[in-house]
DNA sequence: AAAAACGGATTACAAGTGTAATCTTAGATT
DNA sequence: AATCTAAGATTACACTTGTAATCCGTTTTT
């Protein structure tokens, strides 16, 4: 099946369900109430269009779904992950980095968390 | 100004201006003709967009015009990094670099890079 | 029972996108 | 000079996206 293209706003319904998983929609809609301006209507609209999009899944419980993602989060996030280095960076992670780094200040634990995947890297490949 | 939103088409050829830098119309189109399906008219359609929107300008050269780039490839990419970090990794980098070598190979270049990057990093913050 | 409210389904509608085709006008060709 | 042509301007058109409103049937409420 081809890669369904995921739009922001339907983005920001999925990660609620990623994190509050099976959800009803007024689940999602309270959860969004705190930081998102939407109307019920439009939340549903957005969980209808994911549903037909295949990228969410659910059940009949009673008079309402119980609402799904179908793909994990770690999966989307690894493709989109692929595609923007691709598009912005020719696939290398060195140069988001080193601009990331030039612009938003790293901390200190920033740092030594990436010296740390550097040596498990660095010990799974000797 | 807000700042525009720059599709995904439209990127391909201020991609294109970025590398050539002034260019006339017919030679986005040959640039981009090695690598893209597009009829000649959709290349002219874009480069209207990012005129209107903001994003290329141009200068009459007799008949045709020569188009080139109003922002930087760097800012441009800064941003766009700055916000696909905030959305899908809360702002760290740590977790993107971490999925993208759990995904995708790193090579031993690549590390090397990312440790000259932090022992820049150290050497100018101790 | 009648009315109101709620849940999902369907419809709406403007702006943005991908992907050109047509129009207009000024140089290039014959 | 008449015509062809290439360049940009304008128009096209279906699909997606943001953002709901309306419809329809089933529970609640009164």
């Amino acid at each position: 099946m081809p890669k369904p293209d995921i739009s922001n706003a339907e983005f920001d319904v999925l990660d609620v369900l990623w994190e509050r998983n099976p959800a009803t929609a007024s689940d999602v809609v309270q959860t969004l109430s705190s930081h998102k301006e939407w109307h019920e209507k439009t939340i549903k609209t957005l969980l209808s269009r994911l549903v037909k999009k295949g990228v969410i899944g659910f059940e009949k419980q009673q008079r309402q779904y119980l609402y799904y993602p179908l793909i994990a989060r770690e999966d989307y996030t690894a493709q989109e992950t692929e595609s923007f280095v691709g598009k912005l960076f020719k696939g290398k992670i060195t140069p988001l980095v080193a601009g990331f780094a030039s612009q938003k200040t790293l901390s200190k634990d920033d740092v030594d968390e990436l010296k740390a995947l550097i040596a498990q890297w660095e010990e799974d490949n000797d």
